[in-house]
DNA sequence: TATCAACTGTTGTTATATCAACTATACGGA
DNA sequence: TCCGTATAGTTGATATAACAACAGTTGATA
């Protein structure tokens, strides 16, 4: 890493760009008195395209290990965002269903999300935009391939 | 925010590519047997471009309180990789200087975040690297500036 | 049916970083 | 010189998430 210019480095970029969404998403909820990490935001999103999965599905999508799931779902069902209900069809599963407020925030969140995005996106062509995203999953393909083997 | 398709989706990779980058970082070091996070990594390279800055500067190099980065300090210091001392000039500050420990990794650190960085951009050309860095620069300073009024 | 492996979820412990409140030092003007 | 204010850093309390060890449930098969 060449530390010279270390503020035009990835590393940095997306560090910067990480908080700054973290933060932006605080700052939706908080006007209701909730704090909310990222990585329980991102729970949150996968419930509000289906919810009633269980924990092992919610995380597999967030890639995080069943313990911190655990953790997580706790939070939210402290902050009364979704429900835990046992699954009659196999006693380990826990379904995680959202409540009415978990689901209230969802429409906040888009509107919010998509100002936001015109913020992020403004003097920016579509173009770039495109191949900015294609580039970032590129790279993430490729670094979860060099994972095993390589640092 | 579409939550259809949200890993398509701008925050979504920002996230992913945070915690890779965080577990490659903590790859390099942990063959010293030492975990790190990115907060603390910053740190470490703002020092390896010219240690001796007090703790002020570091926040505000990284971003952080100076509450946040007195503690990262602490376990900086306590993993041997810095040393603080008082300034003559100022007994205000404390001078933060790399260990000699803290010093070697930088060059382990250069040549791995070379490693990561050549698997990272496999398949990408440089113009769309380009696009991609001056794009999500350009991000940052959008979000920046609509900080204070808009969410 | 008895047993064992696979699977789902929880808990204890630990590491990290944040906020608010605090101490110590420096500096400038009455 | 004295006092008020700004500046640098620390500490207590708290929130979050990771890992490892654990407990309950299911299903296959001997």
């Amino acid at each position: 890493m060449n530390t010279t210019g270390f503020e035009m480095s990835l590393p940095y970029v997306i560090n910067r760009l990480y908080w700054i969404l973290h933060h932006r998403i605080n700052k939706i909820f908080s006007a209701s008195a909730i704090n909310i990490s990222m990585d329980q935001f991102f729970v949150l999103i996968f419930l509000w395209q289906k919810d009633g999965k269980n924990q092992q599905e919610l995380a597999e999508l967030t890639q995080k290990d069943k313990a911190s799931i655990s953790r997580i779902i706790d939070l939210l069902e402290k902050k009364q965002l979704l429900k835990r209900l046992p699954d009659p069809g196999d006693r380990r599963n826990k379904l995680v269903f959202l409540s009415e407020k978990g689901k209230d925030f969802q429409e906040k969140c888009v509107v919010n999300g998509m100002k936001s995005r015109a913020i992020a996106e403004k003097n920016i062509t579509k173009k770039d935009l495109q191949v900015t995203m294609k580039t970032l999953q590129q790279m993430i393909i490729n670094l979860k391939e060099g994972q095993v083997n390589e640092v």
